[in-house]
RNA sequence: GCCGGAGUGGCGGAAUUGGCAGACGCAUCAGACUCAAAAUCUGACGAGGAAUUUCUUCGUAAGGGUUCGAUUCCCUUCUCCGGCACCA
């Protein structure tokens, strides 16, 4: 029968819908899998093969597990409120409400024709107001703790998005949505006190199974680092300025002191005669982009205020500079500077012609110092504790600086609270009402959810404001504490908000008494294999985590990680006509970032002439124009084709260069599987397993061996994520198949034993079930079965068939393999010796010199040196 | 600059604990089938050498080391990818 991979596909998607395959419910004593992918946001390009790179392992891993009883659960949802929505929306001149559910429909059928086993009575969308009613919730809920508060201070704001973004959303000082330089504006805004659980987000990533990268990437942007902060007096007045350093065994070595322009101590240590110079210094400073003061490699600028402050180990006096290498944001805005230990310092000095002076050596002694070197070594020039070694000297001098109530070790972290206002319209309003009298006034509960109002234009404003300040129906309300006139909150809170509790709901996605109930919390979480970009590293991977923290140290949660295993799916790339840039405008201007290749807009192709067109490798996306679509390539090879080959053509965590010749190799394969399983049909019998031969041939044998090595192989590289070989090692097998038992024409050629075949065909068929489900349906229940092979029991290996009987022994003279003797199995060192010793070539090595030793290793090696 | 990860045929990639390098697939070549083509099936396929169904040398970015034995462990160098980057 031909392979009519249409015809197969529909009818089992139908099958699956009616009878609702996929649906699961809680079943307390059964064992639960939780398998998430990031949800999506729904874009109008729609899904293209890069993101079934993600979503089709997943879906064959769900399905194994259910095949090895798991009851599994495996939803879906949309990642619909937050900019990208928006800003997608406003491009086609749509209103993101009537959107989102379209564009939500496009994916779910092209998920659906992929064949991907979702619980779609689970489907959830972070823009219903069912859903952010609890995403509010959660936000009154760290108000109350104190980890929700609103300040005003330096702000990353987009112009083009024109909002606020977080420290996370900017990447080399542009927005992450638009790549446009962020500017700082201070504003007031609301943050979450993410600071506050940096300690527990660092310890506990030990506990992850996350890869190396991914962990290493949360603990930099954590960056927790371990000094000492020191207060040091000013010369001549009682005021004090503490610095934080990581390096207070140098302190004998801090010849000046600078502080951030925004300091505020500046204008007060600042005399009369510097006053001028001080004051033009800060404007300037001010009025610089941020990107023009976090350029490290532009050569210092700073000047003196005119103020000294005593050094507090040795009474000197050293000279307070102000200089922008300095950031208000970090440690205390006020640093000790070590110019011979700290090239920053370093450079400072040699500028402003400041003392440089060694306070750590390599070896005790003092040399003169070229450039600032970094190490720990001995202490010298420290008074009573040269000669210590650096980290000694570090625990003395904290110590000491507690018991003179100067200082005292402390940690810095670079992470920063989390800022979560959006001056946008498409986001859960934050649920805060300003009150005249009252103040800031968390609206109650039973008020939620503080609905987004259905508006026609919805742009922002660029004001600062959020477009909602401008519905006036909106904005005023009543106070709920005094009840007297009040204005709401009209910010809204950023995408991420939604994304970092959705995992939580999946549960119990119905439950309108709670985020959800804390059975199915209990029952569910935590999620068991997490999914997604590597993209998130920073930011939803470590707001999630944040969040489920608290919720768990409320006692709402019983478990403090919400994802122990993280996967990161490779991104398929595709080859992609560009040009060189044609003016300075493109390239981007006179910044650093240099654009070297513009991607071929559609309508351009024609018109470049083919020797100026520069193809690359670039990510799919839809302004590229270079996707290729998963609706497409299941029309023309099949959904269980496009499986395999996002299986098969490299690993689950790499990117890979997309080609139509791979995903025929795959679709030859379903095909010939197709084919064989036809052709057994023919001889199967279901009561195989009582009529294997006792006495197997060569053939059978071998054939056997295989298939149950095979079987075990599967499902062991199932589950460590290495899809590609699991594929592979089917292939493998279906050769053996093809070859102990070859097709003629369209039936097995004469000979085979019923009950092998039989036993190849069920097993094949199951063994095909998670990666060509459609194909596995089929031929299951040409088999007779009634039951879903997704419920099927994945097949048990017998370990006595897998084992090989004989095994190959290497013999190696002097290091080098020199021939192989065939033996049984876990075979002795005495008959394996014996055999090497029959072999004409080792014989003719050995002869005539002096066996030294030999190592032997049981079923591989058997090594002789000789002299 | 600092911190991760990686480097294997023409290509994607595979190789338990250090033990037959190149599984599986793509591409290519040859053969079978066919009037022909497609599809399918079979075979060859790292590089070099020789007395060419066989034998042999080299070969996992480069160089060194440990070891009976290294793609695997250690050191040095190079390249690529990713993250951070005036964070004191």
């Amino acid at each position: 029968m031909n392979y009519n991979f249409t015809e197969i596909e529909v009818k089992w998607q139908k099958i699956w819908k009616e009878k609702k395959t996929f649906r699961v419910a809680l079943e307390g004593q059964r064992k639960k899998f939780y398998c998430l992918e990031m949800f999506p946001y729904p874009s109008g390009s729609g899904l293209h093969v890069g993101h079934l790179k993600n979503y089709v392992p997943t879906d064959a891993f769900c399905r194994y597990k259910s095949m090895q009883g798991f009851n599994v659960l495996h939803p879906m949802g949309w990642d619909a409120f937050g900019q990208p929505a928006e800003n997608e929306a406003m491009r086609r001149g749509r209103n993101p409400r009537e959107m989102v559910p379209e564009y939500a429909a496009s994916y779910r059928s092209t998920l659906i024709r992929a064949g991907c086993s979702y619980d779609w009575e689970r489907e959830i969308n972070s823009s219903d107001p069912e859903y952010y009613r609890w995403t509010q919730w959660i936000f009154l809920l760290l108000h109350r703790l104190g980890l929700a508060y609103r300040s005003t201070a330096p702000i990353n704001w987009c112009p083009s998005c024109k909002t606020g973004l977080a420290n996370e959303e900017v990447k080399d000082n542009r927005c992450w949505r638009c790549d446009t330089l962020v500017e700082k504006k201070p504003m007031p805004q609301w943050f979450f006190r993410i600071t506050a659980y940096a300690d527990r987000l660092l310890a506990d990533l030990e506990k992850l199974d996350w890869s190396q990268g991914m962990k290493e990437m949360q603990r930099d942007w954590i960056g927790r680092s371990e000094g000492a902060e020191v207060d040091f007096a000013v010369a001549g007045s009682d005021v004090k300025i503490r610095v934080f350093t990581t390096r207070p065994d140098t302190l004998f070595g801090a010849t000046f002191i600078v502080l951030a322009p925004e300091h505020p101590l500046v204008a007060q240590l600042t005399t009369a005669t510097q006053q001028r110079k001080v004051n033009a210094y800060v404007r300037k400073a001010q009025g610089e982009s941020e990107i023009d003061r976090l350029n490290a490699t532009r050569s210092k600028t700073g000047v003196f205020t005119g103020t000294d402050a005593i050094n507090p180990v040795n009474g000197e006096r050293i000279p307070i500079w102000i200089a922008d290498y300095v950031l208000m944001g970090y440690g205390t805005g006020a640093i000790m500077c070590v110019p011979g230990h700290d090239v920053r310092d370093f450079e400072f000095a040699k500028k402003f012609k400041l003392p440089i002076r060694q306070v750590v050596s390599r070896d005790g002694t003092t040399y003169n110092l070229e450039s600032a070197e970094i190490l720990e070594g001995i202490a010298v020039n420290s008074s009573e504790w040269s000669g210590l070694p650096t980290a000694e000297f570090k625990q003395t001098i904290g110590r000491w600086l507690e018991d003179k109530g100067i200082g005292r070790p402390t940690v810095n972290y670079r992470l920063r609270d989390w800022l979560i206002s959006r001056q946008r319209y498409w986001g859960a309003p934050i649920p805060i009402v300003h009150c005249p009298a009252c103040g800031e006034v968390p609206v109650p509960e039973a008020q939620l959810p503080v609905l987004l109002p259905d508006v026609e234009n919805y742009h922002p404003s660029g004001t600062g404001e959020s477009p909602l300040a401008a519905i006036p129906a909106f904005v005023h309300t009543t106070c709920p504490a005094c009840h007297g006139p009040a204005r709401r909150e009209t910010d809204t809170m950023g995408g991420y908000a939604c994304s970092s509790w959705y995992f939580l709901r999946f549960a119990d996605p119905g439950n309108d008494g709670a985020f959800a109930s804390r059975s199915a919390l209990d029952y569910w979480l935590p999620v068991d294999v997490y999914t997604g970009g590597i993209e998130h590293a920073r930011s939803h991977l470590l707001y999630a985590r944040f969040w489920t923290k608290v919720l768990f140290d409320q006692g709402l949660l019983g478990f403090e990680e919400p994802f122990n295993l993280l996967r990161n799916q490779g991104s398929l790339l595709a080859f992609t006509p560009g040009r060189r840039p044609r003016s300075l405008e493109e390239k981007g201007g006179s910044d650093d970032k240099i654009v070297d290749w513009i991607v071929l807009k559609h309508d351009e192709r024609d018109q470049v002439p083919a020797d100026q067109v520069v193809w690359r490798w670039a990510r799919m996306s839809k302004s590229k124009g270079n996707v290729v679509t998963p609706d497409d390539m299941t029309e023309r090879y099949g959904a269980d084709s496009l499986r395999v080959y996002e299986m098969f053509v490299a690993p689950f965590e790499d990117d890979v260069h997309w080609s139509e010749e791979g995903i025929q190799g795959s679709h030859r394969f379903v095909a010939r599987v197709w084919r064989w399983l036809q052709a057994a049909l023919a001889l199967y019998r279901p009561d195989w397993r009582e009529t294997l031969p006792r006495q197997e041939t060569e053939t059978e044998r071998r054939v056997r061996r295989k298939l149950h090595q095979t079987v075990q192989k599967v499902g062991a590289q199932i589950e460590t994520f290495q899809f590609n070989t699991a594929v592979a090692a089917i292939m493998e097998l279906l050769n053996e198949m093809y070859a102990c038992a070859p097709l003629d024409r369209e039936e097995l050629a004469p000979g085979p034993n019923p009950a092998v075949v039989s036993e190849l065909a069920e097993t094949l068929t199951l063994l095909m079930a998670p990666f060509a489900p459609h194909l596995a349906e089929e031929v299951w229940q040409q088999l007779g079965r009634c039951e879903s092979v997704y419920r099927a029991p994945w097949p048990p290996f017998d370990p006595v068939v897998a084992a090989a009987e004989a095994v190959n022994v290497m013999i190696q003279v002097n290091g080098k393999i020199k021939d192989k003797v065939r033996v049984a199995l876990d075979c002795d060192e005495e008959t394996v010796k014996q055999e090497a010793m029959r072999s004409e070539k080792i014989k003719q090595l050995l002869s005539g010199r002096q066996v030294v030793k030999m190592i032997f290793i049981k079923n591989k090696m058997l090594s002789i040196v000789c002299k």
